[in-house]
DNA sequence: TCATTTTCATTTGTATGCAAATGAGTATCG
DNA sequence: CGATACTCATTTGCATACAAATGAAAATGA
């Protein structure tokens, strides 16, 4: 017996965690894509509404609250300045520093994206019951 | 009193479904990274090891079956055939389809890398307990 | 103080991920 | 049979996502 074999002939990788929360992850996108009304991203949404939430910071430091990549992040925070969300300044006490900060038009979108932003959520978790969607999220907060 | 304001006020993003979901695969990702041993990616390991499972398939077939889309598939696959894990070629019943088959060396990254792919689902999994993971699965299953 | 380390932002390169459009081949049905 | 619809593979464009390297600025500690 190779036990080699019968272990590839036993695994499904369409059963396997990383296959689930990839399909979960494509879901959820999908429905907040149809849902947000200003052509925003799931991460362009997190960048904002965080960023709203902590008040003006670094770009580094934004990326840490959203869990992006230095790179994600500047390719993100670059957009939103490009669509004049966000408005960029030098920090004068530290020269390395780029001071982010939310435009007045960064705020409406804000705005006028919320309720959706919530309906995306309640969707996602549609299927579950209410007592399912509690475990599913402590679950899902452990291992994190 | 201004709703919206309320609103704004209480939602935060990084207490939501789909920012959860996202750092929950960045985590996957980073642990598959860390185990797998031929540079191989999440997906790269799901297409590879699904067309074991099904055997010789077209590509749309074979990104149907990985849950990717027509363009990520052909990524995935033109970046295998050139590793030489996968074989195309014609299919002679069908002028459209290019049948995609694993060639021996195919075979034999999966044989050399499935442990590894074993672990990392269990070293995902490792923060719940064996019942944590059956409901956390099942879950996962239901919102998919 | 000055060398070492750390942090910040940027750039390059590679790999998903999806929308939209295209062209070629196949299936369906009136 | 022939028009229509569908499927397959491809291409383009845009948006994450991360590794690795770089240069500038700040913090650290001997």
């Amino acid at each position: 017996m190779n036990s080699k074999r019968s272990e590839t002939a036993d695994y499904e990788v369409d059963r396997q965690i990383g296959f689930f929360i990839r399909q979960a992850n494509q879901r959820h996108v999908a429905i907040f894509n149809g849902l947000i009304g200003d052509k925003l991203t799931t991460t362009q949404w997190a960048a904002l509404s965080k960023l709203k939430q902590i008040g003006p910071t670094s770009q580094n430091h934004l990326g840490r609250e959203t869990a992006m990549d230095v790179t994600t992040i500047k390719g993100v925070v670059d957009r939103m300045v490009k669509r004049g969300y966000i408005n960029t300044a030098a920090d004068p006490n530290d020269g390395r520093r780029l001071v982010l900060q939310l435009t007045d038009e960064g705020h409406a979108v804000i705005d006028n994206n919320l309720a959706a932003a919530i309906q995306a959520t309640k969707d996602t978790l549609e299927p579950l019951t209410p007592g399912e969607r509690m475990m599913f999220l402590e679950l899902l907060h452990k291992i994190t």
